[in-house]
Formats: structure tokens, sequence, C-alpha cells
DNA sequence: CATAATGCCGACTTAATTAGTAGGTTAAAG
DNA sequence: CTTTAACCTACTAATTAAGTCGGCATTATG
């Protein structure tokens, strides 16, 4: 139960988008501001591209910027980006995991809840 | 973000040893009840027994049982064993991260605070 | 005592995931 | 027509998780 890097790159990355004022961003001053490679945040900003958390302009003085103000953007959605899909729980089979899902499936459906909760309730403005 | 098998691995083996009523379980019963490999099992009680979440006793009609009432035992407890230390978020370096956590970090924990309140107040019982 | 069932221990292998790299193409500005 | 940016795909390396193996120690029981 730990946040990959990738989740600390893409947060700090996208808080340096919000942080300049400026339009657009490039991954190349965002990679020294925070000292991640370039290559490895361009991947991580081809999901956040597709998933509508950023846009792109292209060209000479392009870069990136968010696609809505911070504050309407949760940490919720971004992490599920990041982090890849949130597997569910899966029990082995049938004879130990019932129809409505086992024992343990239930804590950890609660739990997650719970998470979703305090990442729904902020925003990059939280950070 | 998502919980090991071995976690998964280990509630549902611990709960085993609740069922039963028996005093000791033996791990062979364990791992065909919940189709676990034994060799697998025996490590992760090591770590359990190790965590005094259960004791053991040796030798033929021995096996494994709680040390303390299903109803005391917090899954808190027994997730910190299986799932290995929980990692402290950790800035790459002086630059971003200030001396009292950089806004990330204190994200991170704030996520952690509510995890642990949700464990802290489960037991085995809730199983 | 001999045997079988059990926990105990450490080294090893394999599989999966995460992290990071390389090398190029396309678009816009000046 | 050069420079700086996004964009794209494939590859490698590192780390962690999962699982296996072989043998030893302990104890109940016939």
């Amino acid at each position: 139960m730990k946040f990959s890097t990738r989740t600390e790159y893409g947060l700090r990355a996208l808080s340096q988008l919000d942080k300049t004022g400026k339009k657009a961003v490039s991954l190349a001053s965002v990679a020294k501001e925070e000292k991640i490679s370039l290559a490895y945040l361009e991947r991580m900003f081809a999901s956040l591209k597709k998933a509508k958390i950023v846009k792109a302009d292209l060209g000479k003085k392009g870069g990136y910027y968010l696609a809505k103000p911070a504050g309407q953007i949760k940490l919720f959605d971004v992490i599920i980006v990041l982090e890849g899909d949130v597997k569910p729980y899966k029990c082995a089979d049938g004879a130990v995991c019932k129809p409505g899902g086992c024992s343990v499936h239930r804590i950890w459906v609660e739990i997650y809840k719970s998470l979703e909760k305090v990442l729904k309730n902020k925003t990059l403005n939280s950070l």
C-alpha cells in the first residue's frame, strides 16, 4: 500500500504547471526544476493528456497546461491515471469467495471507499 | 495502491484459525482449505509469529493459534506485518521538499492517516 | 524407539511490475 | 530552415512480489 514514484512525479509536475502562471510550460523546464527524467515525464504526460487532465500546445513556445483550473482537478482522477487501474480484490475461487464477495473483500471495499473520499475532496489546489 | 496477495492470503488464513474452534490449526489444513501453497504460508506465519499475532505449538498435533482473541487483533497490525514497512514518501531532494515535508508529502500523510483510522477500528472479528 | 506430523529456517527461482532509456517523427515560431 | 517543443514506440534495467525446495527440530503416539 504505497504510492509509486510515478504518482509523486506526476503531482509535483502538475503543480509546476500551475505555479508559473504561464500559459504553456515545457516538460524540459519541469524536468529541470523537479529533477525528473524528461523521457519519463513525456510518457506520463501522454497519459495525463489522454485523460483530459492537461492539454498541450505543439511547437516552439509550446508546452503543457492544466485542462481546468487547479481547484477543479481532483487528486483522485490524477492518481487513477498515474497508478493505473485500481484493481478490485479478487478471491481465488468460488469455494472461498461467496457470490456477494468474501469477508476479506468487503473490508477491502470499505478501505477503498475511505481513500476515495479523501482523494475526491482534494484538488491540485491542496498541494 | 493495492493490497498484495500476501495480505489476502494472510487474512484468509488467520480467519481459518478462529473459525475451527480447535486449539491449534496446522498450516497443512489451512493450505488445503484456502488453496494456498504450504511453503508460502509457512513463511508468512513466521512473520506473524514474530509480530506476536499468532503463537505455535510444535510437533504432532501442533499448529498455530491466535495470540489474542480475534476481537483484540487489529487489522492494522496484521497488514503492517504482511505488507511490510509502510514506507514514508520521500521527496527527491531538499530543494523540492521543504524541511517540514513538501506539499505532496503532506497529502500522502493525510491519506495514510485515514487508512490507519479504518484499519485500527477493525479487528479479525470484522472478517 | 520409530515414525509421522508438525513448525522452523535459509537459499533459491520465477514472474510481474515499475522505473528508466533511446531514437526517432511531427508541429509551430521566428 | 533551424530551433524547440510535443508525440510515439520499442527496448532495457531494477526492484519487488510470489512461489519453491531441501533439510532440520520438536513432539505425540503406537
